[in-house]
DNA sequence: CCAGTTTTGGTTTTT
DNA sequence: CCAAAACTGG
């Protein structure tokens, strides 16, 4: 642990303190292996740690900081940790606090990208052109702000839509691209080259509007640190260590505004240490640049790559079947993971008929796995594309599964969440226009949009926000009365909170907002599926403030944070999601459906980017299969409806990739006792069946599946989406009754050939034929019959359905 | 301005 | 086929 020269000489206490710290560092290193241990103690230059599925990465991420802060090389502001989710930080920083006790209140520097970039931007934002109050534009927000520019240039909305180029922006940003430097040729692809034109302007609108959208959260510090070397100096003097998580993931405006703090300095070594699995790299498709982790020995002269190779996950054929697939790439550093544990079962690879036999296939052995004594929160179905959820979530509230969607749309998203937040903007910060237009007609109050043209003119003319704009309009005559009028006292209502918003407390302050614009009372009205939700995430917004200690702390948080998940972990119950969501995460028993050529690899993947994205779609697989610890499922189904038509598929070439000694094929579990469909293996179930059907109706998959549901007769838990659970407490907790049947049927609730016997309760349902009644699923509808604790009941929206009594309430 | 209807398009997702 | 967006008529 030699100091580099610059350093100064350590004080007597300081050496003692550090000695300390060696002995205390001994109990922690002792956990790791050679490598990770390597990995951690290799301080002092560029380290980059190649680290494969399952091999502690995080640990070695977390260990190495909690090094460096026990043997005092530097204190915890000065150690700059980037990752790319706040999920990702916040693990990492509980982790740290568990290695370094309480003696460490935080590491103020540990955080994702952007919110790292926020803080260095607020702190110097006169430089850049933007003042310290600025606000982050979200997607919606950007589009909105794009549209109107679209149309100030008498564009065809129609045939140029704003989040084209709202995408194209993205994708500049993510290459560092400004508008001068964005290649002639991609910049005249948008609207006959007026691309870049809108680019600028956009820009432009930004600094007007005194906002900044994510992009711009990394690219205006670069411009910052370019045009600032005395700032940049600042920081890179400051951070005596960088660490990165995910270096795979990292896009062009990360890796330059990584390169510009870790440049390297007189007399100091370059103490950047980032950690990755190249073969990990799935968003490519979104900026990122597999190439960065691939050129880091050249970026970084010198570096020390160390590899993790000991996997800690999965068993041995699980762990030789994915290796063996990902080596069929060629763009990769390559690594080869091994374990000492034992070798377990092999993964399984099952040929369907259709779709629908995938989902009861999978749902069968989920029950079967669950009969042995797994657990449902040891279970997911990983899928490529998100349209094939809903066949399993079909077919499991059918058998009374418990579900849950992970992923789905975030919580901050929501409509009512977004509207909820526009209205706390416009009373924080009243020259936020974007919010201002969203709220002034939710709810309804007679402002279309000639009202709004209005406005904007003045606005624009006066060069002031619309809140002024209509401030000096509704004391002239230029509006009809009636819309004067509204927009007198929406006007009137702002003053009024905003005249409370230093002496309320924030959370009741917000809670009068929603209460006094008629916000919530529009949802109370308003009798769709959707609205109780609504509602719900409504208070548990409000509910959420409560961690801030302001308005302003809360929307700077809420602008940055996309929290998916709020997660039911009391519930048992299986996990839905996106290969892609998956990553990160681990289950004991992994369910991979829909290994066909077009859907995985998909289809346009390869068209876009040929190679490369077929390379991206097999670490996907990868991904995927390295998730599992004891059990991967792979399922290939010879039918699948795409865009309503059925058509017949071809199995992934992923499927012949996987390793033959490695892998079982499976010999049905024979338990559907539907015309016994035997799932022999590879492509035998297509054979004997193909053919004889063209395609539509006729299938014998669709015939079965059309007696199958008139059978089902059990009505599944509704298991929400996890989105709507964010922010804590679940959802389904919020309108009672929910959570308690969950345990009895995890309990006590048996299937047989995957029909669950519900255990009848004998007892007539408190509902009975002629009752309204609503679901949260399905919405409104009308009992047509009952039987015992089961109903038939016609949605309004979604048909008739059987369900279960507990799971409607009276409408 | 709203409700009901037609049209359209339908990988992956974080900040 | 099915959901969301874009239209159209009251």
């Amino acid at each position: 642990m030699a100091d580099p020269v610059t350093h100064r000489q350590p004080s007597l206490a300081e050496r003692a303190m550090a000695a300390r710290g060696e002995a205390a560092a001994i109990g922690y290193l002792a956990n790791l292996n050679p490598e990770q241990r390597a990995a951690v103690e290799t301080i002092d230059g560029p380290v980059l740690v190649l680290a494969g599925a399952g091999t502690g990465k995080t640990r070695v991420l977390t260990t190495r900081i909690a090094h460096i802060l026990a043997s005092r090389r530097a204190f915890p502001g000065e150690i700059l940790a980037v990752t790319f989710t706040n999920k990702a930080a916040r693990e990492m920083k509980e982790r740290i606090g568990h290695l370094v006790g309480e003696a460490v209140e935080g590491m103020p520097w540990l955080g994702t990208f952007h919110a790292t970039g926020v803080k260095m931007l607020r702190r110097h934002a006169e430089l850049v052109g933007l003042k310290p109050g600025f606000s982050i534009l979200d997607t919606d927000d950007q589009i909105r702000l794009l549209r109107q520019l679209i149309q100030a240039e008498n564009i065809d909305e129609k045939r140029w839509p704003a989040r084209v180029l709202a995408g194209a922006i993205d994708g500049w940003k993510n290459r560092a691209l400004t508008p001068d430097k964005v290649p002639a040729g991609e910049g005249g692809a948008y609207a006959n080259g007026l691309g870049v034109k809108l680019y600028k302007d956009y820009q432009d609108r930004l600094k007007v509007l005194n906002a900044v959208d994510f992009g711009d959260l990394l690219l205006e510090v670069i411009r910052l640190f370019r045009e600032n070397p005395d700032v940049l100096a600042h920081y890179q003097q400051r951070f005596k260590f960088l660490l990165v998580d995910e270096y795979q993931d990292t896009n062009v405006a990360q890796y330059l505004w990584l390169r510009l703090l870790a440049q390297r300095q007189e007399g100091r070594p370059q103490n950047i240490c980032c950690v990755g699995d190249d073969d990990q790299s799935i968003y490519g498709w979104r900026g990122a640049e597999v190439d960065n982790i691939l050129r880091f020995d050249k970026d970084f002269p010198g570096a020390t790559v160390i590899r993790l190779e000991r996997n800690y996950r999965s068993t041995g054929h699980i762990l030789a079947a994915a290796s063996h697939l990902i080596a069929h790439n060629e763009g990769r550093l390559g690594k080869t993971l091994f374990t000492d544990g034992e070798d377990g079962e092999r993964p399984t690879l099952t040929s369907v008929w259709d779709s629908e036999e995938e989902a009861r296939s999978v749902g069968e052995e989920i029950e079967q796995l669950q009969r042995q004594g797994h657990a449902l929160n040891e279970m997911a179905i990983l899928v490529r594309a998100s349209f094939q959820m809903r066949e399993f979530e079909d077919r499991f509230i059918t058998i009374g599964l418990p579900y849950r969607v992970i992923g789905g749309p975030r919580f901050y998203e929501r409509l009512e969440i977004r509207d909820a937040l526009a209205y706390l903007r416009c009373v924080a910060q009243p020259a936020d226009d974007l919010a201002f237009e969203r709220i002034v007609n939710t709810p309804k109050r007679g402002l279309g949009d000639a009202t709004l043209q209005l406005l904007h003119d003045h606005a624009r003319a006066r060069n002031v926000p619309l809140m002024q704009a209509a401030r000096v309009m509704v004391e002239t005559e230029e509006f009809k009365p009636k819309a004067r009028n509204a927009l007198k006292s929406l006007i009137d209502a702002f003053d009024g909170w905003a005249a409370k918003l230093d002496t309320l407390p924030h959370q009741e302050l917000a809670e009068l907002v929603l209460d006094e614009s008629g916000y919530t009372e529009m949802w109370q009205k308003d009798r769709t599926a959707e609205a109780a939700g609504r509602l719900e995430n409504l208070k548990e917004l409000v509910r959420s403030m409560e961690e801030f200690e302001n308005l302003a702390g809360f929307l700077e948080h809420i602008a940055l944070v996309t929290d998916a998940r709020g997660e039911g972990e009391s519930d048992d119950a299986v996990s839905i999601m996106t290969l892609h969501s998956a990553k990160g995460l681990e289950f004991d028993s992994v369910f991979l459906p829909g290994w066909e050529e077009g859907l995985f690899p998909h289809q346009r993947a390869l068209d876009e980017s040929g190679r490369a994205g077929l390379e991206e779609e097999r670490r996907l697989a990868y991904v995927g299969i390295t998730r599992a610890r004891r059990n991967a499922r792979i399922y290939f189904a010879g039918n699948r409806r795409i865009h309503g038509l059925w058509q017949s598929t071809v199995p992934s070439r992923f499927v012949n990739e996987l390793p033959e000694g490695h892998v079982t094929i499976a010999e049905g579990l024979g338990t559907s006792g539907y015309g016994g469909m035997g799932r022999g293996g590879f492509g035998e179930s297509r054979f004997d069946k193909a053919g004889a059907f063209s395609s539509t109706y006729a299938t014998p998959g669709w015939q079965r599946a059309q007696a199958q549901k008139s059978l089902a007769d059990a009505q599944g838990r509704f298991t929400g989406r996890s989105g709507s659970q964010a922010f804590g407490s679940t959802f389904a907790e919020g309108r009672g009754g929910f959570q308690g049947r969950l345990t009895e049927r995890s309990g006590g609730g048996r299937t047989i050939d995957g029909e669950l016997v519900a255990k009848s309760t004998g007892e007539p349902s408190r509902h009975k034929v002629g009752d309204r009644v609503f679901h949260l699923k399905f919405g409104y509808g009308e009992v047509v019959a009952a039987d015992g604790n089961k109903l038939t009941v016609q949605f309004d929206k979604a048909g008739e359905k059987k369900v279960v009594d507990s799971f409607v309430e009276a409408a």
